[in-house]
RNA sequence: GGGCGUUUAGCUCAGCUGGUUCAGAGCAUCUGCCUUACAAGCAGAGGGUCGGCGGUUCGAAUCCGUCAACGCCCACCA
């Protein structure tokens, strides 16, 4: 068969993944065995993948195949997440483009659109992922939204709602005014922003009835003109002085002190507010008064409920000015806040403008739109309970985060939980099962028919239908859905004790990014203990953010996201993956470089070349040379010792270094030593022995490899041998090639061998000789590596190595270890050269060996170091002392 | 304003509780090679006073203190 010299994963990926696909290879059932689980972390239904999802899938996916080739059951469960906000942002800017208005269509036309918007762009991702050679159990795909997963959010809300963790309430929220709903703490992200602090005038309104008194005491400051005295307020909010109902000052404050008891006049407004006072104040912000704004900030909301402060909401939902404001009715809060300036400027009422920096409120799902703090009735969850159940296993380590240092951050938050928000004001997502009865009040039930008996018996009315009541019209927040993945998607939420959760819950790794650590880590802690009594997964894999190599974040509007479909068709999946984890240590960020993915698709190639030398092959009946027996009990060896090592870095989580483990085993050992040994003269035949034990050795090869490059392996390890139907790489076990005992004396003595080879060849390099050119080597007094000789002359293109009582001119020497060698160079000595060499490295030993005699003359050291320290030192002193004098000797000898 | 993390070769990173022959890897670099598996390759080589300063110790990249730079998270100074 004619191989092609380069391997071309397109040819290949199809038809492997098809295969398993085909072959059900992925699938899992309960069984005998031991489970390994992932869940996989859903990503929105309708997204795309980008470089996020490449690493964070390819880390699931070679820890999945791993397990599975480790004897364990292993199940990777995949899915969508409904993603209700950016869902629901994205069919309405569809629609708007469309010329329809969301608020145009009813509930149930627009959720016709969403459900077709899904069924058209969800399930992209997951193709997707096939692409990259995810092994996810694709008969398990799950959806958050769907039939078994809606009715666990509902029974939840249900059960949560009747344990008194659920209540309705109105409280201060982060409002989006696009998209018209409420969000979590969670969902704000902080920018900062530069602005201006506005000083304006709130005159004295009582100075009539109630005089002012200034006390002319040290540090008050008293402002007067021709309309009468006034205090000055900054604020970064003109905008919002329509909703002043106080001023405040704090009650030390020297300042201000002059104000107490006293009304003031808002400007424009002309309202007349009482001066409060709090030591929530800070004396030296701005001029220490504060305007107080219950409606509006969620310091002022607290200040409002203290002092019994009346509330004027001035803001529409859409964030336009209401008719409570009074002013600027129906104009938008950032005209408004433009215009106001002006308008107080024009009245004498801004006393000042300065620069400000300070920190603005963003939706996460709608980035350029500000959040506004508003008072509104929603659906809360005490999460007090949750936090208590799931902050000691993480902090004893019961359930391990990698790294560890995200400990800290949970802890962080957990310590300093608040109710979370659980209400959307959405139709995208699982409808609140809360029902309104005709004259007041609330049920709360899994259905309708059960609300209504609920009512019945609440109302006391028996004649109450189910028309009568009215559904709450809110969804759920995203995460209230997700937080409950690792469970319901093993129907353990309806089903409590059902086979399937029972046999693969607690799941074993969950791999995701810390930016979620809060939204949905932390918050599947919480229901697992709650609804399992049980951690949902042992281990937290956090990856880091995919960076570009100038250390950026990936964005669409930076345009520095590469498109990962393109790059799997440019280095192939495979090439792909192993750029990104040779660049992707756990925890750090990775600045992600195009050019890394060429170093995994050269990898590709060698294995691919590799393969194609076995191909070239004859096989013969003839005896096998000793230099192939050695290497194949070497490398055997070798192989046992690095599976070992991967096992143990893989324990870790330390996948990088695994693959790089095993990427050197390939090509240094494999490949350039191994390979190279065994290698028949070109035409000639190779024996039966050594060619049997090299494909055996190369699929064990292929084996170790196949969880980072899961197409390439199948494909040579199918072309290696013949294969029965369904028999397939993934399925090998590993388990004896990480248990195999590794021989370390000979381990040891070939990379003494190898030095020598690459001592003679660096010795050819330097005289200018060609690989073939034949050489003799002398060992002087012995040669250690006698057993090994067959090997050396091979790869050095030797001769003979002759053992000598003291080597003869004109060779050049050198060390390995503390044994000399010398290659025979005959008129090819450039005497001079080689005394410099020699002198270079005898200066460098003697340093050395001072550094060691100082150490071992002091007499603390021999006191307090412990006596293997000691003893290694005298060591390095005795083969120190030897080496020099086999130097000395040497260049005495051609110096002669 | 708190808290955490990082700083080791040109780049990306290892280096665990201080001591296994003067600090390692991959990539990149340099030199020589189209040697019939692979130039997406082969062979060889060079490259770092471990961010600065101070301390503990017989001994520090490794422990302590301090300073600096960068990054992340949290927080109600309008």
């Amino acid at each position: 068969m004619e191989l092609a010299s380069k391997y071309n994963p397109a040819d290949v990926e199809g038809k492997w993944y098809k295969y398993w696909e085909d072959g059900k290879f992925f699938h899992s059932e309960p069984d005998g065995r031991e489970p390994y689980t992932i869940v996989i972390p859903p990503p929105n239904v309708t997204g795309v993948l980008h470089m996020g999802h490449m690493l964070n899938n390819t880390i699931q996916d070679i820890l999945v195949r791993r397990a599975r080739m480790m004897g364990k059951n292993a199940l990777w469960v995949p899915g969508t997440d409904h993603a209700s906000i950016a869902t629901e942002a994205k069919v309405v800017g569809k629609l708007a483009a469309q010329g329809i208005k969301k608020t145009d269509l009813t509930r149930e036309e627009f959720l016709k659109h969403a459900w077709e918007w899904k069924e058209e762009h969800g399930g992209i991702i997951l193709k997707q992922l096939r692409r990259l050679g995810c092994s996810c159990d694709w008969d398990r795909t799950a959806f958050t939204m769907d039939d078994l997963r809606s009715e666990s959010v509902i029974k939840v809300f249900v059960d949560l709602y009747n344990k008194g963790l659920i209540y309705r309430g109105v409280r201060m929220v982060n409002w989006d005014p696009k998209a018209q709903t409420a969000l979590s703490d969670e969902e704000v992200v902080y920018k900062e922003e530069h602005s201006k602090l506005y000083y304006l005038k709130y005159y004295v309104a009582d100075a009539a009835e109630n005089p002012v008194k200034t006390t002319g005491a040290e540090g008050e400051v008293v402002h007067k003109d021709a309309k009468g005295y006034y205090a000055v307020v900054a604020t970064t909010r003109p905008e919002t002085i329509m909703g002043d109902t106080a001023m405040c000052i704090n009650p030390a404050d020297p300042k201000n002190g002059w104000l107490k008891g006293h009304k003031v006049i808002v400007p424009l407004v002309n309202r007349v507010i009482p001066v409060i006072e709090d030591d929530y104040v800070d004396i030296e912000f701005g001029t220490g008064c504060l305007k107080v704004t219950p409606a509006h900030d969620v310091n002022d909301y607290m200040l409002g409920e203290k002092y019994n402060l009346e509330t004027i909401d001035i803001f529409n939902d859409n964030g336009t000015l209401s008719e409570k404001a009074g002013l600027y009715v129906g104009m938008d809060r950032f005209a408004v806040k433009k215009q106001i300036a002006v308008d107080l400027d024009g009245a004498g009422l801004l006393e000042k403008m300065e620069d400000y920096t300070n920190k603005v409120g963003y939706s996460e799902r709608n980035p350029d739109t500000v959040i506004e703090p508003k008072l509104s009735m929603q659906w809360f969850l005490k999460m007090q309970h949750f936090a208590d159940m799931a902050l000691p296993p993480v902090m004893n380590d019961e359930l391990k985060f990698y790294p560890p240092k995200y400990k800290n951050t949970y802890r962080n938050w957990l310590e300093n939980i608040k109710d979370w928000c659980i209400s959307r004001q959405l139709w995208w997502g699982h409808r609140i099962p809360a029902y309104f009865m005709p004259k007041g009040g609330f049920v709360v039930a899994e259905t309708i028919e059960k609300a209504v008996g609920l009512a019945r018996a609440k109302s006391g009315d028996a004649s109450l239908t189910a028309a009568d009541l009215r559904q709450d019209e809110d969804v759920l927040d995203t995460w209230f859905s997700s937080w409950l993945w690792p469970i319901s998607l093993f129907d353990g939420i309806n089903n409590p004790d059902n086979k399937e959760i029972n046999y693969y819950y607690p799941t074993n790794d969950l791999v995701t990014g810390p930016d979620i650590i809060f939204f949905w880590v932390a918050r599947m802690i919480m229901s697992g203990y709650e609804y399992r009594k049980d951690m949902p997964f042992k281990n937290v894999y956090f990856t880091g953010i995919v960076r570009d190599k100038l250390g950026r974040k990936m964005s669409k509007s930076l345009g520095n996201s590469p498109d990962p479909i393109g790059l799997i068709e440019k280095y192939g999946a495979d090439g792909v993956r192993m750029g990104l984890m040779l660049s992707a240590p756990a925890g750090n960020d990775i600045p992600f470089d195009e050019a890394i993915c060429e170093q995994g698709r050269n990898f590709n190639n060698k294995i691919w070349n590799a393969f194609r030398l076995t191909q070239t092959w004859t096989v013969a009946d003839i005896e096998q040379p000793e230099s192939s027996k050695l290497a194949v009990d070497w490398f055997r060896s070798k192989l046992s010792s690095t599976a070992a090592e991967m096992d143990d870095l893989m324990s870790k989580y330390r996948i990088s270094e695994a693959l790089m483990a095993v990427y050197k085993l390939f090509w240094d050992e494999f490949a350039s030593w191994y390979l190279e040994i065994i290698k028949p003269v070109y035409g000639q035949p190779i024996d039966s022995k050594t060619y049997n034990a090299t494909l055996e050795l190369f699929e064990e090869l292929l084996m170790l490899l196949h969880p980072f490059m899961p197409f390439i392996t199948e494909e040579l390890w199918q072309a290696v041998r013949e294969r029965k139907a369904g028999e397939s790489i993934m399925n090998q076990s590993i388990v004896d090639l990480v248990k195999g005992k590794a021989d370390e004396a000979l381990l040891a003595q070939f990379e003494d061998a190898k030095q020598v080879v690459t001592e003679v060849r660096s010795v050819r390099k330097a005289k200018n000789i060609g690989p073939r050119e034949p050489l003799t080597v002398e060992a002087v007094g012995a040669n250690p590596l006698a057993s090994l000789s067959s090997v050396i002359l091979k790869m050095a293109g030797l001769e003979e190595i002759v053992v000598v009582e003291a080597k003869s001119e004109g060779t050049a020497a050198f060390m390995v270890g503390t044994q000399e060698y010398a290659v025979r160079l005959g008129g090819l000595i450039d005497v001079e050269a080689e005394v410099k060499k020699m002198e270079a490295e005898l200066e460098h030993l003697e340093g050395f060996l001072k550094g060691v005699n100082a150490k071992l003359s002091n007499e603390n050291f021999v006191a307090h170091a412990p006596a293997a320290v000691v003893e290694n030192e005298r060591k390095k002193q005795a083969d120190a002392t030897q080496k020099i004098a086999t130097l000395k000797e040497s260049i005495a000898a051609l110096r002669k």
